[in-house]
DNA sequence: CGTCTATTTGAATGTACTCAAAAGCGGTGG
DNA sequence: CCACCGCTTTTGAGTACATTCAAATAGACG
């Protein structure tokens, strides 16, 4: 049986049978978005949780003013939309647009509701997902408190070295927080000190 | 049956039977800290999860150069530890200390694994006070990059107006992440403007 | 080669910080 | 009851980090 790249994933946090696998696969679908293709839009509510089999996602917020806030970006083995508006099924404060054609598979919420009846297990498995994503999102507060701008930067390069290759500069600034142009600024920095 | 606040607690997400909820009860253990008591100190495993019935904590992080920067503070009905240090048994990030008398229900790690065995409705609890707490978190890194620092201390006391009245103005300084001097400048910019 | 978008550079500005000092405030003891 | 102590908050001057706006340059694509 040729491996899923979704079951792969659930093998780090549960174990499930054979039966529960295949019963897990025939309730979700597989879909492809093209690049620039939004996933979910902003007062939409957002129907269902997609995990990233390629591809790249950038998930932002629309203020007053029409700046854009990109607040995470999703690549292969994470997973992309509103967790607020999904959960809740309330409208989303959310964009999800692609940055490459991506192609996920879709859990929407009814039928994620049917499969913790299913397979109670998988209440642990999002339980986990959640609880590191919280984890997650506690520390990049902190790193937001703490760090300079170009402090941030360098975490951000070091970290997630893929996303700074695939993503252009000026949407790597709005997640950190700082303008392109500064952005730029710190760039010519770090390469002038060394 | 008097109702316990933990019980009560649960019934937002969860419905227990009352033998579930006398197993649940008889593996807690209620425990008491004085003001300025440490609950987890940096560097130590977060043995417990702990909810608090009454009182107050602040969980923060000490720099390098000894700058505290807090992350959070917990009221009643609300949950305190370092959520990654207990979940993965690693070593803290974080510092919780209690800002006035507190009295809270403790899990004990070990304890909690057997209960999510003996009642796995508890998983789907753990499931949905992870998922908020992760879009609460979500939110409030969007807020950091997109509001002024005053726009944030306005938030934060439309929306915790009890912590702003119990907690010394240095701390929320702190968990706003700007200095004391800057919030007292910013609170008397307030007061003039109207 | 031209057009569109992304990045870089520079000058002026603003928001928030540092450091230092003063003022306010609650508790304790003479 | 007042004086003093320690701690928190306020005020002010000088500074630093990051932004805005404008213009120049570089890259990607038809």
């Amino acid at each position: 049986m040729n491996n899923h790249p979704f079951l792969e994933y659930t093998k780090k946090y549960i174990d499930l049978t054979a039966e529960e696998e295949t019963l897990l696969l025939s309730k979700v679908n597989q879909r492809h978005y093209l690049k620039d293709q939004y996933v979910t839009q902003q007062g939409d509510v957002c129907k269902s949780a997609c995990f990233i089999i390629s591809g790249c996602t950038k998930t932002f917020y629309m203020d007053e003013e029409g700046q854009k806030h990109i607040i995470l970006f999703s690549i292969e083995e994470w997973w992309t939309s509103d967790l607020g508006s999904f959960t809740s099924q309330t409208p989303s404060d959310y964009n999800v647009q692609c940055i490459e054609n991506t192609k996920f598979i879709q859990f929407d919420y009814d039928i994620l509701e049917e499969l913790y009846i299913e397979i109670p297990k998988l209440e642990r498995l999002f339980r986990k997902i959640a609880e590191r994503a919280f984890v997650a999102s506690q520390k990049r507060i902190l790193r937001n408190f703490s760090l300079t701008a170009k402090e941030r930067y360098l975490f951000f390069k070091d970290t997630y070295p893929k996303i700074e290759q695939r993503v252009p500069q000026y949407m790597i600034a709005s997640y950190l927080g700082i303008t392109k142009e500064f952005l730029s600024k710190i760039k010519s920095q770090i390469i002038q000190n060394q």
